[in-house]
DNA sequence: ATGAGTAAGTTCCCTTAGGAAACTGAACTT
DNA sequence: AAGTTCAGTTTCCTAAGGGAACTTACTCAT
């Protein structure tokens, strides 16, 4: 398919997109996030072909998202658990299910719940300004060329 | 490619992802949300091909992320244009942004910086807990089966 | 009115990526 | 000795992406 290089934009989305824009990898990230840490385990609750997987896992290797680390020796086993860099990726995750909650869930309701550790209660992600922690929706916002920007 | 369907997973993020997975959909968006609205313009900013991207919208529109509308009737011109859905899926994006920025965009610093209409600073997206306005990263989280959960 | 230009796609061909299933290797189990 | 498990790799086939040319419908300058 020869795609097209999205890691040399000039763009922090098409950027992030490079490193799990490709079909599975977020949904392998949720499952190393859930506890599905293993190669047959996640091939299984997935359904992903083993081929795909296995470069999908090499590639979030690569990009220090994830970390193969062995867990037995004899027999050699591995299992993969997320760096810094893949746990604050999960953030994403988090927003992708918000979304996902509010306009695909239908009358079932959302599939999953999540209850936030400091206050107990079942609730769901919002966007705030890391200066004044008002909402930040993507309206309230004006777009400046930054230092890194193109020429 | 045969690609598995995301869509009827018990999950919401599956299921966000079988709506803005597939590969250019995000910058798509971005570009809708920016500014870049008609198809040559797309095409020529993003380097994709117009097959893809004529799939790209139809699909978008299909799923009412994207409304598409005439802005000239001769000749025939149209433009498309963020729904209600598309604009909140832009919260995704600033997320996006967020990870890029603090962990790809290296030594020449983020490409752009987003102004606060709330506070006027330059700032960023932050998680915030719907309940308690607490941070609510992923790691904050217990997970438990919600309503639409699968048998 | 003729020819050039523009916007928004389509169509065609070629390459490459994803899916399915079988195969491999190294150890453990009975 | 035979079967099982884990973690992949290999092979074959089909479908998706890229590139470039083509189409349609109109406007504008000459």
């Amino acid at each position: 398919m020869q795609r097209t290089d999205f890691g040399g934009m000039a763009c922090s989305i098409a950027r992030t997109l490079d490193v799990i824009g490709e079909p599975w990898s977020p949904l392998i990230l949720r499952n190393i996030y859930v506890g599905i840490t293993r190669f047959d385990q996640m091939q299984q609750t997935l359904g992903i072909s083993r081929k795909v997987l296995a470069e999908r896992l090499r590639w979030l290797v690569d990009h220090e998202i994830l970390e193969r680390r062995e867990y037995s020796t004899r027999p050699p086993r591995h299992e993969y658990a997320l760096t810094e860099r893949g746990t604050e990726l999960c953030d994403l995750l988090m927003v992708m299910v918000r979304w996902g909650d509010r306009w695909l869930a239908g009358e079932a309701g959302p599939p999953v719940l999540y209850r936030h550790h400091a206050c107990g209660q079942i609730s769901h992600v919002e966007l705030n300004c890391s200066v004044c922690g008002k909402p930040m929706p993507a309206t309230s916002i004006d777009v400046l060329p930054g230092p890194g920007a193109a020429a």
